[in-house]
DNA sequence: CATGAATGAGGGTTCATTCAT
DNA sequence: AATGAATGAACCCTCATTCAT
């Protein structure tokens, strides 16, 4: 069951968690977002009912998009051989965290006591995982992963890695070569060359 | 330059953390705070002039331990050999984030105007970062690393992994054996292990 | 000069009598009238003018309504014995009073900036009080009645009475005989001896 | 057990019970009672909690006052014979509803899901009613009283009517004479009149 | 004729902070 | 040195009403 949403409804969205990302979700006031989506104040509480509602209805909005845009990646990598399937998705997973960095920056801080909302969060981890734990299987089968690291783990190494540089950009722009401008292009680069090199000798590939 | 802190002002700023860390920093009012802290509300503006330079002094207080504590570790492994100083950096890190969990749960999260204060933390990082530098520098010298991996690349992983376990703690619990309550104690042996395996395969090292 | 209500304003004013009755004016939403009478939130606006105007017309609807059913009722008395009268007249007034309860748990205590509408029961107030001197005068001219009570001090007790009683169900109930389900009905009748005891004592008839 | 009020807040919950008399409990705004009483807005939560905890506290105030009052007052004319006695409380109860007529004006009106509230007046009315039995009694023991109506009836008369008269100045004062001014104390004592003749015949007193 | 999307005003409350003591 | 009473700003939300359709 989808949920759908109007313009207007996804234009507020998309404000909202480019601010509360920046901000946080206490420290972005509903004056904020309207004035930022050039609204009227009292559009959050008329389109979603208040102010938490409205950030419950962009993370799921948020998630489902994720969930679909990745069931969809898993599609079109089905046929490959287990060591494509694995650059493919570190790939994959690099390129959304960055392109929605906003997002990221927020998913795992706020919305403390909703935990049916981070339950949705949780699932997607899941399936992720369990991608994951495919492909080394049949990596390990056809002898091309010598290791059979835990999926979990490789998982909380990717998201979290990217993650940290999402955060900490001032940290790691520092070992970026380039101007500032294009830091996220820059560090994805870099990262998504780090994040292969990570995983791959961790599961013996020779690469 | 060390910063000094009174008794009192020690005891405002732990009760903040843990607090701050629970529901933010904007969900937490100088209210709670003072309450559980057994002291007057306007004590905290009294002591530090505001909330917001209370939290200043709290991330600098912590920081600085945190640099203290990683000063005096280098100190006990700078005789060591290179595979033997990374474990036991992998070792010392691990178990210091999960001790303070509390700390780097609001870390990355807050004090999003305080530039100031970021830098606090980048400097600790760039030191952490310069550590392991020289100990891979010296396992490429010796032999015992056969790839240069970049030193920053291996503390964003190592930090990050923890850090994404510690906040997804909900996803990174159904993979572990054990019963929930020692989530904590199971969490970070597990990743430990994961971690180690990671960088020094990472590194080339012959497990 | 009487105003025409539609339909559709009629079945309003009914709906947002209930309510008003209920939770007083400013309790009373537009929104709340308008899903109980399952109609558009616009529509009070529209059919009205605005909610304040919505209230000054339900005022004059019911008061109409009371001044014309009044009208009808002394043309059927008109005939009879001061004492019959007396008596009838209060049997009159109780039946509408509990009959109409709603309209008069809101009539003396919402509009007060509203003087013309109040004006409209007043000049009901002085009809009636009209009606009753005559009926006391005639009573007193045949001898059955022995005291000139003022008919402003009788109007005053009989529905200042039957108000109090109306409003202090809690009270009143206390005292009553019989279930609590026929409260109105129990009260009414317990009411109306008492009134007529009451009043016919007070005008020095030999009961 | 009394509670007790400060002077400020006695001062806010003075102003308070006249503007919400006259406008009622949700018209009248915190701002409204602030600004009237030169207080911050801010004051009525910080005092009393919240409005509605304000108009509890108000309403403890004035029916505590009113109990300790009338308590006083039963203890004056405790010797007296019924009849004096009987006239005495007609005259108290008066002077009191014209003197707080504020209060009474919203008393029966507002709290309308505050029943523990209203049983406070509720246990008043008892009171009252029992101290009127006794002297009825005593009457009719001693012959001076013909007929044992019912106290609550008398009561129900009382108060109705008084508050009928405070509650429809504008129909009442019409036929008062004198300016429109005093129009309290001419409809007072009017009134006193009124009610004895009416109670006192109502009970068969010879007059 | 009737609607529902959208608005601006104002609602009560909570906040961090100040200031007299 | 420390307090608690008091403040004004800002909070989110609900209101009656408007207006394009």
């Amino acid at each position: 069951m989808k949920k759908k949403f109007t313009e207007k409804q996804i234009h507020i969205l998309d404000i909202a968690e480019e601010l509360i990302a920046q901000k946080g979700f206490e420290g972005t006031s509903v004056r904020d977002i309207s004035a930022k989506a050039n609204i009227n104040v009292a559009m959050i509480s008329y389109y979603f009912g208040s102010k938490e509602k409205m950030m419950v209805n962009l993370y799921q909005y948020r998630v489902q998009k994720t969930r679909e845009t990745f069931a969809e990646f898993t599609q079109t990598i089905k046929d490959g051989k287990p060591e494509m399937q694995l650059k493919e998705i570190i790939n994959f997973v690099t390129k959304q965290l960055f392109k929605f960095n906003y997002f990221h920056a927020f998913v795992t801080q706020e919305l403390r006591h909703q935990d049916r909302v981070k339950d949705t969060l949780l699932e997607f981890y899941q399936t992720f995982t369990k991608v994951l734990e495919d492909v080394v299987q049949k990596g390990i089968v056809s002898g091309v992963f010598k290791r059979a690291a835990k999926s979990e783990d490789i998982v909380s190494t990717i998201i979290g890695t990217i993650v940290f540089t999402i955060r900490n950009k001032n940290y790691y722009e520092i070992y970026l070569k380039g101007n500032d401008e294009d830091y996220l292009a820059n560090a994805e680069k870099k990262l998504k060359n780090h994040l292969n090199l990570c995983v791959f000798s961790l599961l013996g590939y020779q690469i």
